[in-house]
Parts: C-alpha cells; structure tokens; sequence
DNA sequence: GATGAATGAGCTTTCATTCAT
DNA sequence: TATGAATGAAAGCTCATTCAT
C-alpha cells in the first residue's frame, strides 16, 4: 500500500515548507492523512524517516543525473549533459533538491548515507569525468571530491536564487550558466 | 554588560556545532551562562532570537566585504578586493559564514531580513559592479542576480571543502578561486 | 474511558478547595490521575477547560431547575418548586453552585457563555413566571431579570451561610426561604 | 508620595478588568507607571499588595454605608438608609464592591481582615441593627452575621446583574429593590 | 526611595513514542 | 496493518522576587 511513500511525501513537504526544526510527527500525520501509530510500522523513529526520505531523494537524483548520458561523447559534452541534469533536476524537483543541498552535511544524516552512491552510480561518473579532465590538463588539480562539490555547489547557488524568484532560468541563461561553471574548472 | 551578545553568540555556536533543528533554549542558556529567564528580555520568542543572529552576521559580513574597497581601482581589482574580502570573511566567521549560507533561503528567515541590506550597501556594491562589467562588454549579459549568486557559489564552495577537509588556503590556491570567478563571468 | 469527565472533575473541585487563581494544570493532573499531555487531547487551553466546566455546571443546573416541574399547577405553586429545586441543587451540588455564582460575572467566563440558555431553557421558564405573576398584578412591576437576580441572590446568600456555617437547613427554614423569596416580589 | 497610591489603584483596575488569576505583577508595573522593583518598598509581596487593595476597599465601603445615618431616625428609615448606601456605593465603586464582594470568602484574604470592621464601625451598625429589628419581633430570627450576609448578599446580586447592562437602576427600581430586601426580612 | 536587568522555580505546552483495540 | 488516546520527558515561557546602581 502507499502510506509508506505517502509519509514519505508528507515528511519531504513539510521540510521544504517550513524546515526540519519545525516539522513535527503530527504535521506529517496529518498532512499524510495517516493514524499516529501508523509511522512506526514503516520507520523506528523519526531519524531513520529524515534518512530514508535523502536516500529516496539521492537515489532520485542520482538516476535524473544520467539520463540521455553518452559516454562516448567528447568531455565537454558530457560535463554539460552532467550540469544540465543537474540544474534540470533542481528546477523540476526543488523539494528534493533542497533537502539533498542543506542535510549533505548535516549530523542528521548517517555518513553512509552521505556517501552514498546511487543504483546507477551517477556519483562515480561524475567523479571519474573530473579526473579524466584533471590528466588532460584541463581542470584544475583539485581533489576530485573537492571539484564535485564545487561544480554542485555552483549550480545550488543558481538554484537558490532562482527558487526565491531572484531571475528567471531560461534557455540563454541555462547555456551561460554551463559555460560559466565549465570556466570555473579550467586551468 | 552584553548578555544580549552573549546570548547570540552562544546560538551561533550551537547552531553551528549541533544545527539549529536541535539547538534547544537551555542549551542556549547553560552555554551563555544566563538565566532561563534573561533571553526573554531580548527576545521574544526563538524565531527572533535566530533572526537577530542571522541579521547581525550579515551586518558583520556586508561591514567586512567592504574594507579596503577603492572604488577609483580597475574593475578587475575591484572584483578581487571583493571576491578577496568574501573568501576571507569566510575563512575568518566560519559560523557566520555558514549560517548566512544554510540560512538565506530557509523559511526560518523573514524574506525581509533575506533581502535586506546592510549599512554600507555591500549587495549593492556587488551588483553595480556586474553591470559595469558588462556595459564595458567583458561579463556575459546574464541577469546580475545570477551573477552574484555565481560569484558567491564558487566561493561558498571551496569554503565549505575548506572546512570539512582542513586543507591550506594558501596564496595561489586563493589566486585560482578569483581568477575561477573572474574568468566564469567573462564573455 | 472518562478522562475527560476526570479532568473536568478534578478542575471543579481544585477551583472549589483553592479558587480559580491557585489552580495549576499540574494540580490537576495530579488530581485526575492523567498524564500531563492529556487535558490537551480534550482542551486547547486553561481558558477553554474552565469554560467547559462552567458550561456542564450550567447545564447540570438547568436540568435540575426543572425537575418535577408542572407547568399546569398554580403560580405560587410552580414558583415553589423552581426555588425549591434551585435551593437543592445547591445544597447537593455547593461546588457546581458556588462555581456558577463567583464567574458568572467574572471576565474569565465569555459572556455568550454567561447568557447562555440550557437545554431545558430553565432561565426562560424562570423568567416567563414573573412576566405571568405581573401580569396577575401579584407581582412588582420590577425589570424581570432584576426580579430574578434577586430570587436567585436570596437563594443563593442563605447557601453561603450554610456551606460556612454548617447549619442545618431544615423543612421550616427552607419554607422561610420560599416564603421570603415569594414576598419579595408581591406589591 | 502618591506611588503606593499609584500601585494600589492599578491592582484594583486589573483585578477588575481581567480577575485576580490573570493579574501580574508586570501588568501592575506598566498600568502604575512604576518600576519594577518599587512595589517592594511598599508591599512585601503579592498577598499583602491585594490584602491591603482590600482593606482600603472596606474602609471606603464602611464610611460610605453609614453616610447620612440617623440613628434617632425609626429601625425602617435606618434599614433603608444602609440598604441604599449599599447599593450606592456598589454603582459608583463597582471595582471596590465586586472585589470586597469575591474575596471576602476567599483564603487569599486574611482571615482578621475579612472580620475586620471599618473605622466607623459600620458593621457593628448593621449588625444591631439587625439585632434590634429581631427584638421587636420583626424581622426573622437568624444568626445576625448570617442575617447581615443575606442583606448584602441580595444588593450584591442586583448589583451584578447591574453591572452587565441586564437593566437599570432607576430610582423607582431602587426604591422597589429596598422594600423587597425589606419584606424579605420580616417574619 | 526608585529603578529595571537578571534570575530560576515552576508553569504551560509540545511532541515523539507506546499500546490496547 | 492501522489506529489514535494516552503518556511524560523535555521544551518554551512566565513572573514574583532580588539587588546593584
């Protein structure tokens, strides 16, 4: 049955409404539309729903971040496919996106967790994608998990103003957007 | 004496060591060495407690992103004077600068405060600039919005790998982060 | 089971041994043997619970106002029976009286509460028999709630001096009472 | 100096307006435009504060009832005499007389206060009174103290019934309110 | 005397969690 | 499984009282 995604939703809603410190067990029951008890047949407590709601949003993520993803195509083409999943993906799921943004580095969240890779290992990819561009002495010589959070954290800040309705992300800015951040990588 | 400073003071510190989800009052209280009741002639309640700190770490911030601006420099050194002061504002309040960062976009903060300006009109100062750079035609004809929120990613990005992994912010890595911003604005 | 009915219980006679302004919910808790979550499962509030009691408490009265009432018997007689009873509801119930009778005018009861009418309309019946007894020319031509503040203020003054004296309040005092009530009225 | 004045006549107010329970010492602060920590030259603490609110209610009480008495004039004219300036002092000093009136059996006054007699000894009048009116076989044979609550207890009703606008005090309902209280002595 | 910032005991209230149904 | 009344530890908050100025 769905009360389990349902509780899921309600929980992921509720943070990106009002933020973790003020969602409580009977907002998400009521706004889940479940009995209080109900939770506890799915989840043990409520860090473990926090934790399962980030690995449903990562493993999300992870599987948006590879689609149309060709790995024959030249290095620059598949960073901006990457760059592009990526704001794409923040655009038509900000819920999500935000969560993944603000508790990556949150105690909340259990480190396996944090580092996890996704089914489709869209993590790897991307990390193997930033050392084949360090040996061809296009990127800087950053640490490799260093460079991913960088060209995440980029993109997170276009995001950030683009949720609070700061400017628009049409297709030219969405262009300049890869470009810039592509840039930002070069020697 | 400053209670008031010492009660914000101690709310920055626990946010940033434990999140603000589970920074409690009394926490608040045995860390600032006040009694339960001291707060309440500050605050009126926790909401303004968190926006009181937040508003005075942009205050502190703006104050510093300003210092030792020439406003007869080149544009180039006027970029790096801010894009300098910024990184180094970082490396300086790490609470601060984290706190601003998590917290510019949380529900938890007024819009107004998000919005706000400080005394000397730092924001201001920025966006100027971008619209200078581009009617000299050197920066890319994005909206200038956009522009700061990407000036500021990259920065936010290589702080917060500076925090978590420790590694030297030395003079040449810090070059490569204006340079990195200088270069993701150019046409 | 009638927690509910506990805690409204335990507040009427905390309320009765204390006053209204001594009466803490841990009291009362204590009292009703509930856990301290609980009175919020049934009341939003210490002002709401209050008022619920009053409520039940004017209820209880209005029903037993009526009891044995027979609206075909004479003037005399159905206005006997009316005080009759008001004066046994406070002698077998003094803390629902005493209750009524101290917030009835307090800033503490809401005053649609205050006007309220019960289920078996008692106050109207009341007020319906002096409207009869003057048209009769028996009675004052007094305002009708005037007349029954005071039929209600001699009942209402003998139960004070009994519940702190303790005398008794036998066959021919409780007829003096009648008595004294009905002769108050006449021209 | 007029503060100790000042701190008693905003007691009074609140107590009126909001019920003892709901009166603070912060609100006493702000409506007697004192400092917080004056009240403690004046007043050990809240009991003595109310208790002395109180005594000062009953002495003005006291001097008003027994304004105009003549005590040559006969037992009906004395009767009436009290009776109105009781009832008058209720409609010019509501605050006074709902206060003397809710907290003469409360346990938050004094036990020698609540007997106290006033400065003109006004009870000691209305107690022989009563005495007298016994005497002559006129009036009921009832404990006196239980016969001077009955006399008060039947003003006090009309009185708050007056209070929330349920009718007017006329004189001719005056009038009618005194000879009502009086045949509701008689034998 | 007059003040009001500081206090902390104790109050109200919340909320994650349990458990009988 | 699903429920929601009941719980109580812990949170937020109030307020009489103190005390240095």
């Amino acid at each position: 049955m769905g009360k389990r995604q349902d509780i899921m939703a309600a929980t992921l809603d509720l943070i990106h409404e009002e933020g973790l410190q003020s969602v409580t067990f009977s907002k998400i029951f009521k706004k889940a539309d479940v009995g209080s008890g109900t939770i506890y047949n799915y989840f043990s407590n409520k860090e473990e729903l926090v934790n399962a709601v980030y690995k449903e949003a990562r493993m999300l993520m992870g599987e948006y971040m590879l689609q149309g993803y060709d790995s024959t195509a030249s290095l620059y083409e598949r960073f901006k496919c990457l760059q592009l999943n990526r704001l794409h993906f923040g655009i038509h799921y900000p819920k999500e996106f935000l969560f993944i943004d603000s508790f990556s580095f949150s105690p909340y969240i259990s480190p396996e967790l944090r580092n996890m890779d996704d089914s489709r290992n869209s993590v790897e990819v991307v990390l193997s994608l930033i050392v084949e561009g360090q040996k061809q002495g296009l990127f800087k010589e950053m640490d490799t998990h260093l460079c991913h959070q960088f060209i995440h954290g980029i993109v997170s800040s276009i995001l950030k103003g683009y949720y609070v309705r700061k400017y628009p992300l049409n297709e030219s800015q969405t262009q300049q957007v890869l470009e810039s951040s592509w840039k930002a990588l070069l020697v």
